[in-house]
DNA sequence: GAAGCTATGTACGGTAACGCACATAGCTTC
DNA sequence: GAAGCTATGTGCGTTACCGTACATAGCTTC
């Protein structure tokens, strides 16, 4: 499976067979470019959006500007669940926090396949439970841990939709998605430098030592990657 | 409508009237007293609960102890959304928070209730997306207001969930939810009774200024309570 | 290769909440 | 009505992070 196929997003790979076929011609490949905001609060969404290769926040933007990452959503999901669980639009915006590709599905045509209520709906449904254990999550470890902690989270869910192990990633950008100020997360940064687990320049982050993030964040990663690795074999049953 | 009879819950009372005969019999009165677990982190669910009266905590409980409230569900929602998604489990744990009753259903019952694919499932589904904006705000608030803030939401939160305007509810519980220490809560409670929004002793909370308490939280309250109105109609078109 | 922009580093006072220790005071139990 | 428990109040040093200001240094542009 390469980079161009639809499949290497693991929502479409783990489709059923007999519903490739008819999902295959619905879906269109998208350059989705750092920054882009797929929706936003409260409008109506137009599709649904497969990454392949991209990352995308799911993030609050607060009245006085200030903002809050919900979720991360990669190849492992979609973007724009609002559409099938019958809301049409929710109160936070996505935006392209890694640039790559992936691929969009019609709102019209993603409720018509989800309404077939067959595998592709439980397939979506599990798919949706395990983003709101990432969102409990994420409210759990705003409440009680460190920035440090939070980064080394940070990294990893970046690190785990992504292939390599070089993030495309100002420390301002990652202030924004964590909602702390740039100057922390400098500091945490040059931490981690200093015990070499990440070396990093001018945007580009390079992570020297999985395993030592590993050790150094909180429960949180591990929750929520258990939990996804739970509800979405890499392989569904056909 | 009564406290005994079961569409006292909302969710229950947009059921389609066509569906009301075959589910009045599926379900079962159950009494919740305060402290009850409804369900375990990791454990298989065996009924899914309507409060009519009862409000349940959705929280986390951390490998030290401490904890987080993920979210709150009362008599306009369903606790163990994990049966009817598919995960039949989740990572956290359902604790009755505020004592009183609500019906139950069996597991396997509600399953293929939500299978028939029809309006109860369209309706489990908007209240799901609800819930979820519920957990994101959540995660947001705990990232960027302060403790008083989010008394202040948490104490209006309870009230739109209950009758009256009294709470029945030690400080030291409120911490826990809050994810804070006690002393905290009795720091913010007391400026609370100072400028005269609310009086209490001894786990007896009385709201006095509904209206005061709304201009001193956070916008959190009022985005998720719009979320909840614009998905969960009083009257659901049968 | 000079100028300008962007990303990162550093410093410092302020503050919200923490951990801990202990005081008070209202119910309950006998 | 004394003893004991539970809920609430208070004090104090500590910590993590904030807001702000400014310094450095690596790309980019001409």
């Amino acid at each position: 499976m390469n980079a161009a196929d639809p499949k290497s997003n693991r929502l479409l790979a783990a489709l059923p067979e007999a519903d490739w076929p008819r999902w295959q011609p619905l879906l269109e490949w998208v350059d989705m470019p750092l920054g882009e905001v797929l929706y936003e609060s409260g409008r109506t969404l137009s599709h649904v959006y497969f990454p392949t290769s991209a990352i995308v926040s799911l993030l609050y933007v607060m009245e006085n500007g200030a903002s809050a990452e919900i979720a991360v959503v990669g190849n492992e999901g979609v973007v724009g669940i609002s559409l099938f669980m019958g809301g049409e639009s929710t109160p936070s915006r996505a935006v392209v926090q890694s640039a790559g590709r992936g691929v969009r599905m019609r709102a019209q045509t993603i409720k018509e396949e989800f309404n077939r209520a067959g595998p592709v709906m439980h397939l979506l449904l599990r798919y949706t439970q395990a983003l709101i254990t990432q969102m409990a999550q994420t409210a759990v470890c705003n409440r009680h841990h460190t920035l440090d902690q939070q980064l080394c989270r940070w990294l990893l869910l970046s690190l785990d939709r992504l292939q390599g192990s070089e993030l495309t990633m100002t420390q301002e950008l990652i202030a924004n998605m964590l909602g702390v100020r740039r100057e922390g997360v400098t500091e945490a940064a040059l931490k981690l430098q200093k015990i070499g687990l990440i070396r990093y320049a001018r945007g580009h982050i390079h992570v020297l030592d999985r395993a030592g993030l590993e050790a150094r964040t909180c429960e949180c990663y591990a929750v929520v990657k258990k939990e996804y690795d739970r509800l979405l074999p890499d392989r569904t049953a056909t």
